[in-house]
DNA sequence: CTTACTATTTGACAAAAGTCAACTCAAAAT
DNA sequence: ATTTTGAGTTGACTTTTGTCAAATAGTAAG
């Protein structure tokens, strides 16, 4: 519990009241590689942590695998659209290899945040987070060459590129299978 | 005032005195073409909301505008990272019409939202909207043609078009203005 | 009504990345 | 030990969009 304990604080301190009633609302689970969290079609109840292991997010488009998100190490991650608006999720959150997993159940939280202020504030600064990793992702798409965002990526979590399949790690950046491999290749 | 507020109830209802609080602290300005609400390497101040008229937020990529959001029709909008982080901001806002702005002054906003938890969670609510936004617009960006993007907008927002230069709107679909141009004359 | 400026269009060509298919290599299964 | 399978690589070719330059249309100012 300690780590989860450690990535609130880092986003929002908490009384001691809240912390004791919001951390004991995580439940634990140990699951194997390939689990899948979330299926297709399903309202996501869970904000998740990862503790140790490595999820993706992804989803089909045109019949094809688009990897939104890779978390790993002590980071949260959920379905934002189907948690927050309580629509069946387009998303799937799959393991990539075995994992440490805490969720947060979505009736729990909303009524830790109605009854507590600050875990409230804390659920806003999470959100906030989010939008700033998102708009920055966004930019990186848009405007970064291939080549350009694999090397940042091998630069900021090299983590994901030596544990994660590179068809993954392609549809994470937004680049085909090939694309990636030729870029790799280049030296 | 009225539209302010009925924006925000949309968002998330207030207790009748956290909305009067909250409503008396927006300030109202009416602002002509081309004035910019935040200039580059300022920190935001303000979480805007437009009443009338247009604003589009953007910055510089490469010597390039990058337009990252155009905002009309009693939207809000604001810089997040800056605003959230209180970092100087490489988003400008700038008017595209003479506009009918309010805005909401930053330790103003913390205050009320310190203050009443309604707030809180409305501001909460706010931030979710705006990363459901987000992930929506990465995905056009990252999946579909540029043609299909201009048609999406065509067909939600007509209004950007009849009212905003090309320029702008090439930048906000994310291709140069030779690409828009050619779209629009396919038919 | 002209001039000056800005916005938009068009053309020719280049670059980036995608597609499809074949091939290599290594690990897992028999 | 051999076969099967899946991941990754490579080649040839196509598509999409960008770039640069020039032409045209549109608008505002004198």
């Amino acid at each position: 519990m300690d780590s989860l304990q450690k990535a609130i604080s880092d986003i929002s301190p908490l009384s001691a009241e809240s912390m004791k009633m919001f951390c004991s609302a995580w439940k634990n689970w140990q699951v194997p590689k390939n689990y899948f969290l979330l299926k297709e079609n399903t309202v996501s109840d869970y904000i998740y942590f990862i503790r140790k292991g490595i999820v993706r997010i992804y989803y089909f488009k045109n019949e094809k695998e688009v990897t939104e998100w890779i978390a790993l190490d002590e980071q949260f991650f959920l379905s934002i659209t189907s948690f927050f608006q309580r629509k069946p999720s387009h998303l799937i959150i799959q393991t990539i290899e075995p994992s440490d997993v805490y969720g947060i159940y979505h009736n729990t939280l909303m009524a830790l945040a109605d009854q507590y202020h600050d875990v409230e504030r804390l659920l806003r600064k999470m959100v906030t987070l989010s939008l700033i990793f998102s708009q920055e992702r966004m930019d990186r798409i848009q405007f970064e060459s291939a080549q350009h965002r694999y090397e940042k990526l091998l630069q900021t979590t090299p983590e994901i590129i030596r544990r994660v399949p590179l068809t993954y790690i392609a549809s994470f950046l937004g680049i085909t299978l090939e694309t990636l491999s030729r870029i790799r290749s280049h030296k």
